[in-house]
DNA sequence: GTCCCGGACGCGAATGATTATCATGATGGG
DNA sequence: CCCATCATGATAATCATTCGCGTCCGGGAC
């Protein structure tokens, strides 16, 4: 609906790079640690110019956002499944979970309030067993 | 169990003073203009112990905390027990929900992994019937 | 193929929220 | 009342993110 004033995005090889980066990285990674990567990959590519990648890609809709624990930007390409994670507090491993029920719950929710388009996240934080044994 | 090293919690003007701010405001506040409200009314405290008391009320229980679009801390005073948000990502509103089901699920899955102590998460953000009308 | 324009890049400085530091003040048990 | 401690407050430090700006590059015009 007219809505976009279609800003001319021209392709270039850094967000290429980003792009290729993010398809290579199935967690969601944060913007610093993205450009730490491509750097390690001898990409020459500055710091600035992956936030304003990452801005682009999200804008177009290619890359989801959510925010870390501190308040940092984390980002993941789109197309991969939809999963949510249990992380150990103590050594950070993560098992990824999901659920056609949870998200049926969450979407059934929504929808429940009016609201549409609607996303979720759900992270379970616990101490697994190892850990638990140590501590 | 004993995970806490029970620290020993001071009772102080200050921290009074946050929580009862907070009772005031219905909607999620950020620390910074919590800071104002507070000199506002003529409360002599420091940014650092808005913070702090903030902190340490989160630790307890007694707010919720939940990270605005620019990735800042906001904060509430938790009417009661254990819910989730369903948040509009357009202007914010929020709505607290509740499921037993859901509750269950998060509980079960860690055990089936060998977690346990855990504690989730679950954001949902959606559009909310007035926003999606008007965009 | 060459020229030219505007968006894209890279660097470094600026911003803004949050946390650490540290000397001083308040609290409560003995 | 006194002391050990924890809490406070002003400021400096930190960290992610954004801005400013001079330079570079892609791609349509010729």
């Amino acid at each position: 609906m007219s809505a976009d004033t279609s800003p001319v995005r021209r392709p270039t090889r850094q967000r290429a790079a980003v792009l290729a980066a993010l398809e290579r990285t199935e967690e969601f990674v944060s913007a610093q640690d993205l450009h730490a990567a491509l750097r390690a990959d001898g990409d020459r590519i500055g710091l600035a110019t992956v936030y304003r990648s990452l801005q682009t890609l999200t804008e177009d809709g290619q890359v989801d956002v959510r925010r870390g624990p501190e308040g940092e930007a984390l980002y993941r390409r789109c197309s991969t499944g939809h999963h949510h994670h249990l992380v150990c507090r103590e050594c950070g491993r993560t098992v990824e979970v999901t659920s056609r029920m949870v998200e049926r719950w969450a979407t059934g929710v929504a929808g429940d309030h009016g609201f549409v388009d609607a996303v979720h996240t759900v992270e379970i934080t616990g101490t697994c067993g190892g850990c638990a044994r140590t501590s």
